[in-house]
DNA sequence: TGAATTTCAGAGCGATCGTTCTAAATTTAT
DNA sequence: ATAAATTTAGAACGATCGCTCTGAAATTCA
């Protein structure tokens, strides 16, 4: 019933959320979005409501295909001291290699539109959780199989290795180095008895 | 010569950078700016050139009055020990202060407007050195005289306490609570070989 | 006192904002 | 075929944006 639609809904949240994650979302115009898009006002609105509720759904879309992907990607490796440095290695190379400094998408969110914003805060909070949810599982695995040491709780660690990737993602937007980035990392690896060999510079 | 200004500058950058604080540069309006300095804007744009001049003059303001002053404040405490975790305390204490969750003006700034702005990022640059310089120099400090391990360079404790406080901003921004503080704060102020007490709850 | 100078008040500028409307196009169900 | 339903395109809505203009008020130097 009625005429289909003649867009991908993938393809139009991964182009909302590119433009969100440059400019911001109180500076991204519905125009912006209609060109980025491809889709013409009245059928963004027809779909997503306003521009809040594409903004909402296109946080969605970059979650799966960033942060939960690669919490997924690392949660399926053996070795906790790899899934942990790996993941660490990810983020910060990632960080590097975009030219646009644009850190990330939740934290920048977190920071320009949650003060009154009740569901937003929700979702970014959700998403903290999820990361040193992640860091708990495999801290408290390798304190279990005695590759890190079982002096600190995990869920300590976790909380300090998430908020160290928080504050991480602040100095990615703008423009940290990686020589910056790796003497930040260190310590907080060091503790888990890890090494953090030094960023090699591409 | 001429008609001489009726405002005080210090009272009109005070509240001007409340409400960036409170609501963020681009959903700050020049009309809310005018209410909240009382100025009209024709005096607003006479001074400070436009919003964004308003903006970084507020922002210089507020640094004044916060993060420098407590850097300087903890500076000259004798014990490097309780430079440290004193000018933690204060940063915690007032994030659970705040009911609005205002996070830190600079952090927030960071993530919003520096994306294609040279100046504000190299302003934003700036004050993340002046914080983990403030850690070097005590944390060396406490090298030399035996209170903290120097197996780690101070350097990098520094930068891991920095992005540490960044991440912590984020988190106070969606409105974290004292027990995530305590717990991520804990293993970073370990390996220093300093003890964090949980926050009494008020 | 009288120019010169600067600030203040408030109306008003064009541009752009998020959003909606009208109507044509395209589909499904009868 | 035809009715019902939905999406499209593009113009247009009122509101608000950052900013400026006009002219009166207040000061300093002559």
């Amino acid at each position: 019933m009625g005429r289909p639609r003649e867009f991908e809904p993938e393809t139009v949240l991964k182009a909302a959320y590119e433009v969100f994650w440059t400019k911001g979302y109180e500076a991204t115009s519905t125009r912006a979005l209609s060109e980025a898009t491809g889709l013409t006002a009245a059928s963004i609105y027809n779909a997503f409501g306003d521009k809040r509720g594409l903004f909402i759904a296109a946080i969605e879309h970059y979650l799966d295909n960033t942060l939960r992907d690669r919490i997924a990607r690392h949660s399926a490796v053996a070795s906790p001291a790899e899934a942990i440095t790996g993941y660490i290695r990810e983020t910060v190379d990632r960080a590097l290699a975009d030219p646009r400094h644009r850190g990330c998408l939740l934290v920048n969110t977190a920071l320009e539109v949650t003060s009154d914003d009740a569901e937003l805060q929700t979702l970014v909070i959700n998403e903290t959780k999820t990361i040193s949810a992640f860091f708990r599982r495999i801290i408290a695995a390798g304190q279990k199989n005695g590759t890190f040491p079982a002096k600190q709780s995990a869920d300590d660690l976790a909380n300090n290795l998430m908020a160290l990737i928080l504050g991480l993602r602040v100095l990615a937007r703008i423009g940290a180095d990686a020589k910056l980035f790796d003497s930040l990392i260190r310590p907080s690896l060091v503790q888990l008895g890890l090494r953090w060999p030094n960023t090699k510079i591409a």
